[in-house]
Formats: C-alpha cells, sequence, structure tokens
DNA sequence: ACTTGGCACTCACAGTCGCTGAGTGCCAGA
DNA sequence: TCTGGCACTCAGCGACTGTGAGTGCCAAGT
C-alpha cells in the first residue's frame, strides 16, 4: 500500500529531475504529479527512500535527487518502454535505406543515433569472428611485397600488406590465391585455422615461406582485428549540461578514446538479448562513473554480430534512449538482411 | 628602433600569455624577460600596440591580452621555429613504423599528433583523386549483386555494392574485371572517366546494363567519396581549459563533426606548401572562432594528396605546434612512400 | 496505523559593501 | 626619448546578511 505509493514518488523523482535537473522537494513533487496526498507524506516517503538509498541530498535543505540505485530501480520496475511515434520509424528507415555500402550504413546510423537520442552515440563493426568470408584477393603491389584483401558476408573488407624475404613470382601469387578461395570460401572466421592446416602442401619447398607468411598475417588480421572499429557521434551533446553538472567531460571524452574501453562497453552487450543499460559506477570504465551507457546488439541473419548504444549522463531520459537504441539495432539489423542477404 | 622593441614587446606578451593563460601587465614583463626599459616606457609600447589592433585590455586596468591579428604578426615575424628533439624524432619515427597498414598508420599518426601537441588531432586519408589504381575487383554476392573493391597505391581501398536490374552471370562478371583491370590499373583516378569511355564496346547488348550500371558506381566511388574520410583524435584537450576561457567547446566539438567543416579546414592545406596556421576567426567555419588550426599538407611520392593538422584555442604554443605538425606531416610522408612503394 | 498541519531549523545562494592591489594613463623632468 | 611619480580604475575577494526552499519531527486528526 505505502509501499506502492513510495514507488511512486520514486517514479516522479526521477522524471522530475530528469525534466529539469534540479532536485526536487516534496512540495512541488506533489503540485506536479497528482499523487492524492501532502507534502509531509511525501516527505516521510523520501526519507525510507532516502534510507534504502535510492535517493539523496546533495546538501541538508536540499530537494532530493535519485542515486544510482534509484535510478536501477527506475529502469528495471518503473518506467513504461514508450514506442516510437511511425513517423519516427519511417524517418530512420529512411534515412538508413539510402546507405550505399556498410561505411556508409555504419556512419548513418551512429549519427542518426545521436541525433534521435541527442547523446553521444557508438556503433560497433559487424564482428568479424562470426562472419564468413566472401572472397580473399592477393594483389602483388612490389616485388616483394603482397597486399592481401578479405571480403566478408557483412560487406566489411579487411586489408594487410604483407612482405616476404624473398622476391615472389606472380603465377605463385594466382595460385595461392585460388588455393585460398577454395579453401576459405563460406568459412566463418573461427573455422579458418582448421582449414588452413594442410594448404601449404601442394607448394614447392622454395614458395613455402611466402604461404607461411600470408597464412600468418591472414590468421593475425582475423583474430586480432576481429572487433576493431566502433564509430562514435555526437560528442557535442556531453558539453551540453553548461559545466555546471557533476558531469566532468574531460574524463569522459578520455574513456571514450580508448578502443580497448569502447570494446568493453559494447562487446558484454553483444552477448546479451534485449537493451543493456549500465548506470553510473555500474560502469566497469573508468571516467565513465557519471554516465549511463545504454546498449543493444544487433544481428545479420540469425547470428547476433555487434553492438549500438549511446553514452549520456546518468540523469537522462531512460524510456525513450532504450526505446531509441532499441529500435535502430533493429533497423540497422534489417537493412543489413537486405543489403548482403539472400544467399 | 622602438619599432623594434614594440614587436620584442609584442612577442614577450604572446609567449607570456600562452604560458600563463592571464592577462600581462608592465611591471611582470620587465620582470620576467630582460628588456632594458622600464614598465613606463612599455606602457607607451602597449599603448602603441593596442592602437594598432595587436593587442587588447579584457577591462580597464587589466593586463594586455593578444588578439587575432597580435598572434598573426607573432606568427609571421615574430617566432623562431623550434626543431624537435631528436629523441622526439626517434620516438616519431619508432611508432609511425609499427603501423601493419594504411588505416593502421592513419591512426597512429592522428593519436601521435594529437599526444605530443596536447591538441585534439585530425588526419586525412590520402586523396583518391590524385591516387592511381592499383587493383579492381568484383565479387558476386548473390544473383542480382556484385561488389566491387577498388585497391589504390597509397594502400587504401574503397568498396562498394552493385545492384543489376536482372540477374548477372558469373562469366560477364569476370569478363568485365579482368577488360577493368586492364583498363584502369595505373591510372589516377582523374583518368578514369577517359579510360572507361569505350570500355562497354565488346559486350554484347544483353551485358551492357551490367556493365552501365557497375560504371556508373565506380566513377561515383572515385569523385564523391574522393576525400572523404578524416580521423580525429585528443578530443578530451579541449575540455582541458577549466570551462572558465573564452573557448566554449560545445560549438567546436559540434563544427568539428562535420564533415564538411573538416574537408573545408584540411583540404585548403593541400594546396599550399608549408604549415598553414589559420588564427581565430581567420577560419572559414563559424563555431571556430576562439580556435586556431595549424595544418600542414602531406605528400606521396612526389605528390601532395592530402593534410593533417591540429585544432586548439587561439593562445596555443605555435611555434612548438607548428614544428610537430610539420614533423609529423614528414613522417607520415616518409612512412607512405616506404610501405606502398618501389614499383 | 497513516496522514497531516504546524513549527523550528538548516543552509545554499544572491546581494551588498569595502578593501586591496594590479594595472593603467598621463605628466613633468632628466 | 625615456623614466619616475602620481592619481585613477576596477575585477576579485572576503565578510556579512537576508531570503526562501526544503527538511525533520511532533502532536493531533482520521
Amino acid at each position: 500500500m505505502q509501499e506502492e505509493r513510495r514507488l511512486a514518488v520514486l517514479r516522479a523523482i526521477v522524471q522530475d529531475y530528469v525534466a529539469t535537473h534540479e532536485p526536487v522537494g516534496s512540495k512541488t513533487l506533489v503540485e506536479r504529479h497528482n499523487l492524492g496526498v501532502s507534502p509531509a507524506t511525501i516527505r516521510n516517503d523520501m526519507a525510507a527512500l532516502e534510507e534504502e538509498g535510492y535517493i539523496a541530498q546533495p546538501h541538508t535543505s536540499a530537494g532530493r535527487v535519485p542515486t544510482d540505485l534509484g535510478y536501477r530501480l527506475f529502469v528495471d520496475r518503473l518506467s513504461e518502454v514508450k514506442p516510437l511515434s511511425s513517423p519516427e520509424r519511417r524517418a530512420i528507415q529512411r534515412f538508413l535505406d539510402e546507405a550505399v555500402d556498410l561505411d556508409d550504413v555504419m556512419a548513418r546510423t551512429v549519427r542518426l543515433l545521436a541525433q534521435i537520442t541527442q547523446q553521444t552515440a557508438l556503433v560497433q563493426y559487424p564482428s568479424l569472428t562470426r562472419s564468413t568470408i566472401r572472397h580473399i584477393e592477393l594483389v602483388p603491389v612490389s616485388s616483394t611485397r603482397v597486399m592481401m584483401v578479405i571480403i566478408t558476408d557483412t560487406g566489411r573488407v579487411e586489408q594487410r600488406t604483407v612482405e616476404c624475404a624473398q622476391p615472389v613470382e606472380e603465377g605463385t601469387v594466382g595460385d595461392l590465391r585460388s588455393r585460398l578461395g577454395v579453401a576459405l570460401s563460406g568459412k566463418t572466421f573461427a573455422e579458418v585455422p582448421e582449414a588452413l592446416t594442410d594448404i601449404e602442401d601442394p607448394f614447392a619447398a622454395e614458395d613455402r615461406p611466402l604461404v607461411r607468411v600470408v597464412v600468418s598475417h591472414l590468421l593475425e588480421a582475423l583474430t586480432e582485428r576481429a572487433d576493431e572499429r566502433i564509430m562514435m557521434s555526437g560528442t557535442a551533446h556531453l558539453a551540453r549540461y553548461g559545466q555546471a553538472f557533476p558531469l566532468a567531460i574531460q574524463p569522459v571524452l578520455e574513456a571514450l578514446e580508448e578502443q580497448v574501453v569502447l570494446m568493453r562497453l559494447l562487446g558484454e552487450a553483444t552477448t546479451q538479448p534485449g537493451v543493456m543499460v549500465r548506470i553510473g559506477r555500474e560502469n566497469p570504465v573508468e571516467g565513465l562513473e557519471a554516465t549511463s551507457v545504454i546498449t543493444a546488439r544487433y544481428a545479420h541473419g540469425e547470428q547476433a554480430v555487434a553492438s549500438l548504444g549511446v553514452v549520456g549522463p546518468t540523469h537522462m531520459d531512460y524510456p525513450g534512449t532504450m526505446a531509441s537504441v532499441h529500435a535502430v539495432a533493429r533497423y540497422v539489423s534489417r537493412i543489413l538482411d537486405e543489403q548482403q542477404g539472400s544467399r
């Protein structure tokens, strides 16, 4: 009974604080939301909520502010998903449909997400580890150098220049190219090492060094750089909170420039279905203690391949942002299927 | 005589202001630099410099601050280039040498530049318009889709998915690929349109739609996206000036997210030799009125191909930053030649 | 057992005031 | 042409105060 009202109070506090960015007091709360009770009652509830750790006061005789824990409860139990309006959905789809290739899809996605959420957006390129190889190409670029290009079914292209100790012959390169093509086409990256075990057998002894160095670079490219690329957009939104808030942007910008950090933020989300929300100190990353990260994975075919999401202050519009992230992830999945699919 | 001292005073003001970030007065100026005259004399000089528009006072009874014009004069006539120390040079070279491919060179360059200048760094990918085509590849990815991959002599890879109205045959694709290879290998992008004029002649009438659509995408990819890619790093440095300075970072971050803006900043520099400095309002870009942009072009072989540079507050260390930008541009040129060169 | 009005209390914030000191402009003399 | 002296200006700082939003607690009402 009172328990229920207490939660309503917490919900109201979160909503008001997100809207005004000011500590909210008992009186204004009663005025704005029509809870049918007096400020004094609300104060009692607030005291209890504070006891339990869901809200806090910046200083005595100030209003209350939600804690990370408060936001957590709000996200888990108190917020309703607000679906996007259908004009919004159409706008998303139309915008993404115009993309001409994978880079363009990623670039458009990240800008779109930043724009509709008014936050800093992140998009991870489709993972190579679950991709399959569509084509592999070797191009001699000088007497001792060969450029290797790998094309995946998600449309991603990886390249690498391979340096050989001895000059290489055009014919050997051609032979290796076609053998690699036969051995690897349609294989997932995980299957590649096994598929390559016997690759050097047919080659003459003097050609084997070339084969070996190409293969080692190939394996390296597939594992080491498998998930590396991440795009970001909308960092300017971080500066919107006029220098006042407990959001010093410098540590945030610093954290967001670390590939490793971004990978940790997005990587985990790929393993989980639905929208993932990490609030404040729940983030496993130094520098992001005052931010929340909302992520969702997207898929290509039936395989989850990568994640996208946004980073913003903990006092953000969770339901709205979650809905946007969810929607964009779905549309990206669809676009990837349409553009690359049908095999 | 007095003219000479006046310039010395301006130089001293710029140096002090850059070092302390505080308006500098006549007394401290005399103390720190040993100009052989009294504060009163300096004051007269300052009044003259202010009259001419090189310095200004934030308010009456404060010290002087250089204006954009003052920095301009400083850069043009008063500063000496300070060469990098040789450990620094070695560190740069070693760091860039470890790059494995073009993406890696660019990524390392931009991070390096941000790190040594302690500013926000920009690096433009080698322009396609002056590049030559090393290899062109067509890969069927479904019955009606073909992926086109273009490899340039700078190691850059462009890709594009081409959609055809009718199903395409493997054989036709192979034929087109080899003809394109013959027609385009070694051509610069500018020469491509001419080289393609007769390409569809040998094909049967029913194959020409395919040829046409591939060619049109090819041309589009080469022109439209020719100079598009730019990497950025070190945005966190913009936040270093503890919200105090006339450097509101939000407009700066917003400006730096616009590809068009970045292109304007870097594009012009490609046409000019040496290091280019644009100070405050000299920048042709809204949002960067309080920043200076220092750029230099880099080259591949004898062709200038693109630019790199940094963006920072107008009160920056011009000689040091110019030296760093210059040095990095030279090393990038060298790396590109070494890695891709020897044709 | 809750709720409510009342009341005393706390304390951030904004405004006022006065002082200090860095810095200036100007002038008369060297 | 330089210099010392002098009067003047004014941002910044600290101290002080009043105001008001907001609280916690209690006793009375339902």
